[in-house]
DNA sequence: TGGGAATATCGATAATTGCCGATATGCTTG
DNA sequence: CAAGCATATCGGCAATTATCGATATTCCCA
């Protein structure tokens, strides 16, 4: 797991767009009752409703970004939430700054 | 060109490489006797040299590279220069640091 | 406990990328 | 002008990526 593969993760369309709509879930995703958006995170379903591509390819987009630290996931019950994971993405922009 | 792009041409180990030497000729390349080092930059064959690939790879990434606006190239006599450009890289460092 | 949801994984194909060798272009200089 | 550099462009093949449909897995609930 390199700087590269952060990049590469970021190097397409639907995946940065899908970490940019996680920033404000509530203004990209109609609203829940209960309060997981804010605590867990989107479900695959949700992001997959929004992005409009199959959902496998979300999933394996979801666990990419997973993968190379820039979200994490909780499964709850049937549901996969994922959310932004500042610690990564932070270190990401960290080296962007410094090293490039 | 978007900003994808931009991504795009940093999800390659060599051209990522290619764009921290250029920060510090002097410690990546044999000094010249001349001053474009620092003036117009390295030449494409430099840079070929340190990094070892094809001089056909080579120039397509250095032109990949200042496609997307993060060096520029100045041709002199039969050697064309690439340095960074930092008014694209910082573009690109700041919408890193916003919108990411 | 068996049928549905939600998600993950697998297999396949088309498109893109990584590199290379060969050739073309542009300068420069005898 | 011809020969020789340095660089650019082209055509090609192998590897990777984008994306899908089908299937597997997990969990929930009547």
């Amino acid at each position: 797991m390199t700087q590269v593969d952060v990049i590469k993760a970021l190097s397409n369309k639907t995946r940065l767009q899908i970490l940019t709509w996680l920033k404000e879930p509530e203004t990209h995703f109609p609203v829940q009752d209960f309060g997981e958006l804010k605590e867990a995170g989107l479900c695959v379903g949700q992001i997959q409703a929004k992005c409009g591509l199959n959902q496998s390819t979300v999933s394996e987009y979801l666990s990419l970004l997973q993968r190379v630290g820039l979200v994490t996931a909780t499964r709850i019950g049937q549901w996969t939430y994922y959310k932004r994971n500042d610690e990564g993405i932070n270190a990401f922009k960290q080296f962007i700054q410094q090293d490039i």
